[in-house]
RNA sequence: GGGGCGGUAGUUAAGUCGGUUAUAACGUCGGCCUGUCACGCCGAAGGUCGCGGGUUCGAGUCCCGUCCGCCCCGCCA
């Protein structure tokens, strides 16, 4: 039997099994009914069930599937067809015995067609009887025997291959071309899925801990400093712009200031910076503040959070409270300020036992640091890969060092190779010592500047992950949060001036205070990041409320009267008004839901994504802006840098 | 702004030292097939080698430029 809407509803044959879309009951006069009234389309009937949810213990039901052919099989007399929702996949077949019509309307059958289908659950057998399961499918035990098919749409030959790919190999300006085709992949529906659900989780868990799930702009007050802006005309406004926000900092503390305590988020925030794997243009953060906060509340409530994310949706229970280092331990022990702790490779510091060693290369040099490969991997590591380290530990990308010394380890600490003759064995024995060596490990050393020193490191550690696997065999991802704390209130930009790390809010310690005038570099502030596995997945900080404080950080920053009038008077006025001590974070939505699905690319979590120029190649967005509209926003566009030789733009810019 | 990798049939890739008609798999189309599930078998069609220029008797291949995608640095919490 065909359905369709179109066409004159037509009784079907009786059929003895209960009646799926009467849940078995008896039928109603008046009510559509498959066998005792007028021929219903599907569509009026409804779905019963998803394409993921039949078992064997369905058998003999009846149900109704919508979705999209996945595959279809011709075996010329019998017909089967993966059916494919966001559930998963029934396995449906048609058969000329069964109901021809509906076989006959199944040869057209193809690929990213949308069908429905009606028909009884059957149990998969041979032709001789004996069941003939797919273990390979969540519903592999039975499959829909169709008499009663209706064909939604049909679908031109895609582009690429959606039904056999979860590897997602097809190059990725054609999927994102494609979006809304390559969206049909179950993998990606899986990760969109998690994320759905966490959004759920998350509004859910932050509510019952009494936060107040509250709004703020996206078109807000431009304010320099930090990520650069993307710019919004103002047509009420000649001549002014409004800026996307970058985050909904200011506004969350001013929720704060009128006493809603403890609010939170889920957020777009707009950075017009370069891309990267993990950075979009406009990206998802759970934003939270509280009053009354101590870093103490802020990793409570946060732990909470990731206890329940994850139990939920992976069934992982992660254990608490998350380990913590201070940012300068984290920083002399990995090198980094978001340090992968799934594996050791730990840094020594070795300045101080090298001073005055003789080796001009340590000695010319404010930071000796190095690590120590350990004996199961260092004799593999030969002077072939020596070299290639070296090679990498120098481009500019790695950091940049000057070099890599190394030394091979034997018995008694004794060095051969490398740098060895150049240390005395006393001072050879002492680094062996401090770094942990046995005989056969293999030493690397990078003498430079801190950050040189720190950033080669870092790199070179990672670098041994990937190259030397050692996350691997170590069962199912570890997952390794980490606070990392006490940061820097302060850092040098490239003019030499103190800029905030964090932003201008950022409370510094309280015995830190006095340091703002004479020594800010000094200055450790009451920030935190949230890191995991080696990825930053959130930041916060408790922030000013005293304006003595706040007055001597901008004092700092070198930010005159009038500029912090400018910038930031209606906080500053604000906080003129009993202003509660208090602070917050935000955590990346998209970074959480790509490490949650073990995703290679924040785009594989995020529906419609700009590629690495910002562009949407679906949409071919952005596109100039046409004379009306500038002139109605008073903008007139400049050359573009390619107009001059003659070639159209590719995108506006005004 | 800089460094690296890539772009060949609808898709994914191969293409040697520059040399005859640019290969394969999957997909598509036609035919056959009642138990497949990456179905199978037979047959066919399908190419602006990203684009522009140059070198050469001859360019997918070499050179220059350019566009697009990806990874990274700078930038960015």
């Amino acid at each position: 039997m065909v359905a369709s809407a179109s066409e004159p509803k037509t009784r079907l044959a009786p059929v003895t099994a209960p009646c799926a879309a009467r849940d078995g009951r008896p039928c109603e006069p008046g009510e559509f009914c498959l066998h005792c009234g007028d021929m219903p389309t599907l569509l009026e009937i409804g779905r019963t069930h998803t394409c993921g949810d039949l078992r064997l213990s369905d058998e003999g039901e009846r149900a109704v599937l919508f979705g999209w052919v996945n595959s279809r099989r011709d075996h010329g007399g019998r017909i089967f067809v993966d059916l494919r929702d966001r559930e998963g996949m029934t396995q449906v077949v048609f058969g000329p015995d069964v109901d021809a019509d509906a076989y006959e309307a199944a040869q057209a059958l193809r690929s990213e067609h949308c069908i429905g289908v009606c028909g009884k659950i059957l149990r998969r057998v041979d032709n001789d009887g004996t069941p003939n399961a797919n273990p390979n499918m969540a519903t592999g035990e039975i499959e829909l025997e169709v008499d009663v098919f209706e064909l939604f749409s049909k679908a031109e030959t895609p582009p690429f291959d959606i039904s056999k790919d979860e590897r997602l190999d097809t190059h990725e300006n054609l999927r994102l071309q494609y979006r809304y085709l390559d969206l049909r992949r179950p993998s990606l529906q899986r990760n969109f899925i998690l994320r759905s659900r966490l959004g759920t989780i998350t509004r859910a868990h932050m509510s019952e801990l009494g936060f107040l799930e509250l709004e703020t702009p996206y078109m807000v007050k431009y304010t320099p400093g930090g990520a650069r802006n993307f710019l919004v005309p103002s047509r009420l406004n000649p001549g002014c712009f409004y800026a996307l926000a970058e985050s909904p900092q200011i506004f969350k503390q001013l929720f704060m200031v009128s006493g809603f305590d403890k609010y939170f988020q889920i957020t777009r925030c707009f950075r017009d910076e370069d891309l990267r794997n993990d950075r979009q243009p406009e990206f998802t953060q759970i934003d939270v503040e509280l009053s009354f906060a101590t870093p103490e509340l802020v990793f409570e409530a946060i732990e909470s959070l990731m206890i329940r994310l994850w139990k939920d949706l992976l069934g992982v229970e992660i254990p608490t409270p998350f380990r913590r280092l201070t940012w300068a331990q984290a920083m002399a022990r990995y090198g980094s300020d978001k340090p992968d702790t799934r594996f050791g490779l730990e840094l020594s510091d070795l300045t101080a036992l090298t001073r005055g060693c003789g080796f001009a290369v340590f000695e010319g040099a404010p930071y000796v640091k190095g690590l120590c490969l350990p004996p199961e991997h260092g004799p593999g590591y030969g002077r072939g890969k020596i070299d290639k380290l070296t090679a990498f530990a120098k481009k500019r990308e790695s950091g940049g060092a000057k070099g890599l010394a190394w030394a091979r380890v034997e018995d008694g600490g004794i060095w051969q190779g490398g740098s060895a003759k150049f240390i005395s064995a006393e001072l050879q024995t002492k680094i062996s010592a401090e770094m942990g060596a046995e005989p056969g490990s293999l030493l690397l050393f990078v003498a430079d500047d801190f950050e040189t020193t720190h950033t080669v490191l870092n790199a070179i550690r990672l670098h041994l992950r990937d190259e030397l696997g050692l996350l691997a065999g170590s069962g199912p991802t570890p997952w390794n949060f980490l606070w990392v704390t006490d940061f820097p209130l302060f850092e040098r930009n490239r003019d030499g001036n103190w800029v905030s790390s964090h932003h201008p809010f950022t409370s510094p310690r309280d015995e830190h205070v006095e340091l703002l005038s004479s020594d800010p570099g000094k200055v450790l502030a009451r920030a935190y990041d949230l890191v995991l596995n080696g990825n930053e997945i959130g930041g916060g900080s408790i922030r000013i409320h005293q304006a003595d404080v706040q007055a001597k950080v901008f004092e700092a920053l070198g930010m005159s009267e009038a500029e912090k009038q400018a910038k930031f008077g209606f906080l500053l006025d604000a906080f003129k008004y009993g202003p509660p001590p208090h602070g917050g974070i935000a955590l990346g939505v998209d970074r959480l839901s790509m490490l949650m699905s073990e995703a290679d690319s924040l785009r594989d979590v995020i529906a419609f994504p700009k590629t690495q120029k910002g562009q949407d190649l679906m949409t071919q967005c952005p596109t100039p802006a046409d004379e009306p509209q500038l002139a109605e926003l008073f903008i007139r566009h400049r050359a573009l840098p390619n107009e001059a030789a003659g070639q159209a733009p590719d995108a506006g810019e005004t």
